[in-house]
RNA sequence: GCACCCGUAGCUCAAUUGGAUAGAGCGUCUGGCUACGAACCAGAAGGCUAGGGGUUCAAGUCCCUUCGGGUGCACCA
């Protein structure tokens, strides 16, 4: 029996063809709208029956019926159907099909082939700009979804066979080094910045700021700073460069926590001798026009952009924000080759970048290029149980270090209680990825859009939708194997295995082959938490049927088909959570 | 003032973008370890989807409106 990666597609594909197959008019305007479905209902459901028929002023349940008829014999062979209610088709998987499936997919390799075979991103190139924090500033809360959420997607898009570019887009190139340099020289505590070269920046610049506020003469010295850096005075250029270095080998301790790698690091810095093409080729598109001194793009189609300015350039011929972004994006598509850009960032810059993407088409088409397709992904802010935005007691921000220690602290207390004969240096390894991966997990598995509640007692819990419940089903299924002494997916461990037939081999194996709806949804609709609902589903059918049914049986041809669940099971576990940025464990 | 986002069980969140009887977890209650990890499982209770109107075979989802919360709006990103 052949059967595909994705079997709601295939179905689709399917009722398509039946549709010309029976003679339907307008047959090929008929979208089937296959999706997986309750499982009262079976498998897989077609909707798309329903509104195709009253358009056409057609029995619905007839059409259905016709459709049925002249089912593929393919089809026909891997599941029972029926038509029901006002003309939903409902389709069940055979147990020789759901086999048949999971014998086709039994690596990691396997699934990339089916998950990139039929993507619409594969093939393409997608620049993921993500993370993104301020040098000279350590990285705090506010950091942290965007770097999980961003580097999530880059692993779902890559797997799907997009090529994947990760960029962090750096602010090392604002106002404040002015305030830094400026203190710099006159403040600078060498013990303590030998200690944490960062920390002592950020101190620096609270003091060259407090000190500016309070003096305009301060104020201007560190204007001149400014303005030294930018005409290149080679001094300020060192200073700056030492801030750099060290923010961004700072970072990287997090971003090693958090699995995270990135490509390029192309800051603000790297676009200030690109943006005057910008200013030039916009104005010369008469896109660009001075307001009150600055250089503005409106968009007069649009309610509020046709008066709230697209600021390009500031008033004191400056660039900000806008210039650099603008620029970035001809760099990406110049020298990437981007079939698109991804922008992981905080909602309330939706305003900035919804006037970035009128700005990018116009602008391109007018100098005959092809644009990218730019995308925002959005999400909401953290805040704490109150739904304020999450901060110290003292109303700092929350260092993301600190957060990350935190949590590993908790899972290292919680790993303590459960698993105390385990020896102490396991036990800090296994708190590293607990505590990371629930930080990560508790992000990821909410819908990106809403903001999002920290609270650490749901986040690091045992049980419920949380990464402990996920990384608990991986340990637990290693541990059968390792029982056993075999290893998951070996071909001595599956052969001569039975057909499938106990209600919780049967649940556990339909959920299995959905693998694919869900990693479609999370990646077509950039929202992992699509993945995450359907990992926590897998493992809490893998549990009931744990319960339900023992593995290590006597009878070899039943312990072969369960040790083939328990593989495969594992094998989409370790997968969906690596797609998710997550590290697995053995043991914990 | 203008614009955008949100309001679902006591709490935290889902609902495959308009599909069938709105689902989970926490908390509460009842049961299950001399079987492979009980960090688990089986079950119960809990809802006028903020209120009102509309669109259609079908609305938590789309449109209008009221109320309540959040965010953005001239040079910080």
């Amino acid at each position: 029996m052949h059967v595909v990666f994705n079997l709601a597609a295939s179905l689709d594909a399917a009722l398509q063809q039946a549709a010309v197959a029976c003679g339907l008019p307008e047959a090929s305007a008929f979208a089937p709208e296959v999706r997986t479905a309750d499982p009262r209902h079976g498998d897989y459901q077609a909707n798309g029956v329903l509104g195709f028929a009253k358009a056409r002023k057609l029995n619905p349940r007839t059409v259905a019926t016709q459709l049925v008829a002249v089912l593929s014999p393919a089809v026909c062979e891997s599941f029972d159907f029926t038509v029901a209610g006002p003309g939903f088709i409902n389709f069940t998987l055979r147990p020789a099909a759901l086999r048949a499936w999971l014998d086709a997919h039994s690596s990691r390799d396997a699934l990339a082939r089916g998950g990139s075979a039929a993507a619409p991103v594969a093939g393409q190139t997608w620049v993921v700009d993500y993370s993104s924090p301020n040098t000279a500033k350590q990285m705090h809360v506010g950091h942290l979804r965007s770097a999980v959420i961003g580097e999530a997607l880059a692993r779902l898009l890559a797997f799907s066979g997009a090529r994947v570019i990760r960029d962090n887009h750096i602010g090392d190139w604002g106002t404040q080094f002015g305030k830094i340099i400026w203190a710099y020289r006159r403040h600078l505590e060498e013990a303590a910045f030998a200690r944490d070269p960062l920390e002592e920046f950020e101190r620096l610049y609270k003091v060259g700021h407090a000190a500016a506020e309070a003096d305009p003469a301060v104020l201007k010295e560190a204007q001149q700073e400014l303005v030294k850096l930018q005409a290149g005075d080679p001094d300020n250029l060192a200073i700056w460069k030492k801030i750099g270095d060290s923010s961004l080998s700072a970072f990287q301790q997090i971003y090693d926590q958090l699995g995270i790698r990135f490509d390029h690091t192309l800051g603000e810095s790297f676009y200030n001798d690109k943006v005057a093409q910008i200013y030039r080729e916009l104005t010369d598109a008469g896109l660009a026009t001075e307001s009150q001194g600055a250089l503005v793009v409106f968009h007069p189609e649009h309610p509020r952009f046709a008066t709230q300015p697209f600021i390009i350039r500031k008033s004191d011929g400056a660039a900000n924000y806008a210039s650099t972004d603008l620029a970035t994006v001809l760099y990406r598509v110049g020298h990437f080759h981007a079939t698109g850009v991804l922008y992981v960032v905080d909602s309330r810059q939706r305003d900035h970048f919804d006037q970035l993407f009128l700005t990018v088409p116009k602008w391109f088409a007018h100098t005959g290029r092809t644009a990218p397709e730019l995308k925002l992904v959005e999400f909401g802010t953290v805040t704490d149980a109150a739904g304020k935005p999450l901060k110290t007691k003292s109303g700092d921000n929350i260092k993301l270090k600190e957060l990350l220690a935190e949590a590993e602290a908790r899972a290292f207390a919680l790993v303590g209680e459960r698993s105390a004969e385990l020896p102490e240096a396991e036990r800090h390894a296994i708190a590293a990825v607990v505590g990371v991966g629930s930080v990560q997990y508790a992000d990821l598995a909410q819908n990106r859009s809403s903001d999002y509640i920290f609270a650490w007692d749901k986040m690091i819990s045992l049980d419920g939708n949380t990464a402990a419940y996920l990384l608990y089903a991986v340990a637990r299924i290693h541990s059968i194997f390792r029982k056993l002494g075999l290893t998951p997916g070996g071909n001595a461990t599956e052969a001569g295995a039975s057909g499938l037939e106990t209600p919780a081999e049967l649940a556990l194996a339909r959920q299995l082959v959905k693998f694919p709806d869900a990693l479609q949804a999370a990646t077509t609709q950039l929202r992992p938490h699509f993945l995450c609902l359907y990992l926590y589903e897998l493992a809490g059918t893998f549990s009931a049927f744990y319960n339900a049914d023992k593995v290590a049986v006597d009878d070899a041809p039943v312990r072969a088909r369960r040790l083939l669940l328990c593989a495969r099971t594992l094998l989409i576990l370790e997968t969906g959570l690596d797609l998710l940025g997550l590290k697995t464990l053995q043991r914990m």
